[in-house]
RNA sequence: GCUCCCUUCGUCUAGAGGCCUAGGACACGGCCCUCUCAAGGCUGUAACACGAGGUCGAUUCUCGUAGGGAGCGCCA
């Protein structure tokens, strides 16, 4: 029916300001919001920072700081504000609170005052008799009388939700199809913890359904987890949104993208100098098959998303596949654009020279030696280039380039009537001496921006015979 | 251990019983262009995890097996 335009969409990415964006949550950003916008519906974003240890506002921040360097706005958050404000749970205490009471008056919740030592133990015992670690219900059969006598001696407790027997949830995923489990299979989980906060299975449903977010984009992970919240919201009478549990990014080699395989958040790509725009387009393609090839510009992405296309199967991340956009964005930046992308400050020419030849900021230092610096020593393969030439070659290039006011076309020229060779013969030696690598932009310009007296050291330097 | 999910070229994937001698993109190789690289054009290598079952026919349906992953937390 969403797919339909029937109901209005209303997305909603919820991350956790416990670190920096994840390319995995990114990527499920990015489909949130593409999805919001393709159906003209609203695109939430909500902290989830209920975790206070973890919890810091200068991740918050920079989550939101590199949402926006990618372009995904929202339509309510913690900044801007909205009809369900406030946006970050760590603010919704009162409304968590009424919950919890109508919870625990229909006796839908109950306290629990186990230690976290007790139930470590339970889950030990459980799993070595071959049996799921779940919550055995110890505290769910207390008596008030006992409740009352714990209270009394002010003994600590948490909240758990009752979890109905007997039952059977089925729903059916946006992306995995039907999903059919056993209540039974489901432990009561603690639903307010002990220091009067809520966990994540409680505040992350009730908030989506409150805020009316209306298709939930998720990891894989939560699949399972998706019961116990559709078991929640039924029993505050609250309305359930679609969940669609994305597969998930994986490294290179098939493990979880974690940071052993390098980069793995956005801002990690975004201080390496890649584009917005090139990861967005990875991202997009990742798990999500559009019916277009080429490249897409963000506003025009909502359009070809394919929510009915998001992939079950996990996903690898490789980064020749991010750099083959990198250089496709690239190549659609303005002069202006890569000049400020390079950060340099550097010439017009020098820019519209090594443009092609850069894919990161960084891959353009080498080229501004060559121009304005010194050369790193020849490698075993450039110096077999230099040494096949000859100094004999070379004191004919340096009188060569004496007279030809730099211009490359009259400094070949002469060479090939002096020397009779030709094509490469002349080119090679002639680049890897005056730039030190086989490869590179056009040696002409490149030749045109050194200073005179550099083009002919480096000449000269293999004009002389070892 | 229990529950659940996943499995097509190296990678991202198309494919929803005959259209598949399995298509595209990235990467890789070759050719063209070219001083080199990049870009561009042409082109090549390369995959349905395995085994049964049903069907006239299976990549597509069913069931197993194997491999991978997730959940079972006072993390989210």
């Amino acid at each position: 029916m969403s797919l339909n335009n029937e109901t209005p969409v209303v997305t909603r990415f919820a991350p956790s300001p416990t670190g920096s964006l994840h390319l995995g949550n990114a990527r499920t950003a990015l489909f949130s919001y593409l999805w919001a916008r393709k159906c003209g519906g609203k695109f939430i974003l909500r902290i989830e920072d209920t975790d206070s240890e973890r919890s810091q506002a200068r991740f918050r921040d920079q989550l939101m700081d590199d949402m926006r360097w990618l372009g995904l706005d929202w339509d309510e958050g913690p900044d801007v504000g909205g009809p369900s404000a406030p946006y970050s749970q760590a603010e919704r205490g009162e409304f968590y609170r009424g919950l919890f009471a109508r919870l625990a008056a229909g006796g839908l919740a109950y306290p629990c005052y186990c230690t976290p030592e007790e139930l470590e133990l339970s889950r030990k015992l459980q799993r070595m008799s071959g049996k799921p670690p779940r919550y055995a219900g110890t505290c769910r059969g207390l008596t008030a009388a006992q409740r009352a006598e714990r209270e009394s001696r002010g003994t600590p407790s948490t909240l758990r939700f009752a979890v109905p027997e007997n039952q059977s949830i089925e729903f059916t995923d946006v992306v995995h199809g039907p999903q059919r489990f056993a209540s039974n299979d489901i432990g009561d989980f603690i639903i307010r913890r002990e220091n009067g906060t809520p966990a994540f299975f409680f505040c992350n449903a009730v908030d989506d359904s409150a805020m009316g977010v209306t298709q939930v984009l998720r990891g894989d992970d939560h699949l399972t987890n998706t019961p116990r919240q559709l078991m929640l919201l039924k029993a505050l009478g609250m309305r359930c949104p679609e969940y669609g549990h994305v597969g998930l990014l994986l490294g290179e080699d098939g493990a979880p993208l974690s940071k052993r395989h390098g980069s793995t958040s956005a801002h990690e790509f975004r201080e390496r100098g890649f584009l917005s725009i090139a990861v967005l387009n990875h991202l997009f393609r990742l798990g999500h098959t559009s019916d277009v090839d080429g490249w897409l510009p963000l506003s025009e992405m909502p359009q070809h998303f394919r929510p009915q296309h998001l992939g079950r199967a996990p996903a690898r991340f490789e980064e020749s596949q991010l750099i083959h956009w990198q250089k496709v964005s690239l190549e659609r930046l303005s002069a202006e654009a890569i000049g400020a992308w390079l950060g340099a400050g550097d010439s017009t020419q020098f820019i519209d020279l090594v443009r092609h030849n850069v894919v990161l900021p960084a891959d353009a230092i080498p080229w501004r030696e060559v121009v304005r610096g010194e050369l790193a020593p020849l490698r075993a393969e450039e110096q077999r280039i230099v040494e096949a030439a000859g100094a004999e070659f070379f004191a004919v290039a340096v009188e060569a380039y004496e007279r030809s006011n730099t211009d490359l076309k009259v400094l070949t020229s002469i060479l090939k009537e002096r020397t009779g060779r030709k094509g490469a013969d002349i080119f090679m030696p002639l680049r890897v001496a005056l730039t030190g690598q086989a490869h590179g932009p056009e040696l002409a310009l490149l030749l045109k921006l050194m200073a005179p007296e550099t083009a002919r050291r480096r000449l000269l330097s293999h004009a002389k015979n070892p």
